[in-house]
DNA sequence: CATTTCACCGTCAGAGCTGACTGTGAAAGC
DNA sequence: GCTTTCACAGTCAGCTCTGACGGTGAAATG
């Protein structure tokens, strides 16, 4: 590792955390090639010379916002209050970590995606590469004697389509009425649904990533 | 209803009605004025005469956007199979009005509005505009004698979020796994929810719209 | 020390987009 | 029928964005 080799990671890593933090604050339309570079404090020769097209950045800037809304996962998990049984605390620790500004500005760039292919690509490579992790991560934050259970596998599944339900919601309801309550109730279903019998023959993991 | 006001009303709904094309086919970030002008085979004094600012436009293509996924449960509801039991048939209806583009590209604006303050006050104002209605449908294809029951508001609340869940995870994974068993699998949990005691007290509509 | 490599710089051309502006002809009003 | 209104037409200026390009100086190489 050459002193010029640093210093290129060095300088990719700002841009990277540059246009993260721009996709955070202005959105994914308002996110220019330029604001990145006056965010990163960066020439325009630079930010071509280590992304030489926006597509390209924005892949980078993508597999970082991805990977951010894991670490933050792991964080809620460890900041989650004692106390609570695992089911409790396994949609707590979700409910938390898609609340961050990080998780909106993912759930707005899978919208975006819709109609951008590009967009599209670079967001399915990094999910992929997370996914796994993710799931392990899920997994642990239930804890494993629960994730044993016959309809586990339904219960994560609908905790995490409800969790980004509710995550999109709040982006145009924000502030409103406080959603949480909905989040306690799931979770009065959610031990009802583990104490029942196995409810379909055999889920076996459709697993939907991120 | 001169025949000015009619022709002014007929060029006004057929940029709209452009503009909300455009928006379904092209996404939020990549609609143009210039883009609905030519879609909409008008002029470009025509289109600002109408709508004077890109902001206006959109507003009013939101509103419209709004309309038809409104729309869009009153028509599955009509054509939803016979022989399904309400609750079966209330969450059949809501999943498939959320499948079609129109309503991929709404929640595509949510989560664009998390940036843009003007279409997050557009957005408001066309969801406001139809809340009523849309909970009014709502009751109608869970049918009033389940509407009555004591989870019934957390049942609607679940499913819309639920809902919207899957609908934005359908965005990113196309085709992929198909997540209707999922669908199958909460339409057995709703249903012993409905069968439960109250679960909390008094959860007094919290209504999130939409 | 001489040479090469390469991370980075700053400018620029080309393109697209928005909204302002000046017509224009047909319907509405008197 | 004469004037006014107004829905609409087409052009244009000004702006921003993207990516190409020819330098430049310090680090690596020999």
């Amino acid at each position: 590792m050459t002193r010029r080799d640093e210093q290129r990671a060095a300088t990719a890593r700002r841009i990277v955390e540059a246009a993260v933090e721009c996709l955070v604050a202005k959105g994914f339309a308002a996110t220019s090639t330029v604001e990145v570079q006056n965010r990163a404090g960066v020439s325009r020769g630079a930010l071509l010379h280590h992304f030489p097209t926006r597509e390209q950045l924005f892949a980078a800037a993508v597999h970082r916002l991805v990977e951010l809304n894991l670490e933050a996962m792991r964080e809620e998990l460890a900041g989650a209050p004692p106390g609570l049984d695992p089911v409790a605390r396994g949609i707590w620790v979700m409910r938390r970590a898609s609340t961050r500004p990080t998780f909106g500005t993912e759930l707005e760039l899978w919208g975006a995606s819709r109609a951008d292919p590009n967009l599209h690509a670079a967001l399915r490579v990094a999910e992929q590469a997370v996914r796994k992790d993710l799931y392990q991560m899920i997994d642990e934050i239930f804890g494993t004697e629960i994730s044993r259970a016959a309809n586990y596998q339904v219960l994560v599944e609908l905790s995490v389509q409800l969790v980004r339900g509710l995550s999109i919601t709040s982006l145009l309801y924000r502030g409103d009425p406080g959603r949480e309550p909905l989040i306690e109730e799931w979770t009065r279903v959610a031990r009802l649904v583990l104490a029942q019998e196995p409810m379909s023959d055999q889920p076996e993991r459709p697993r939907s990533a991120s």
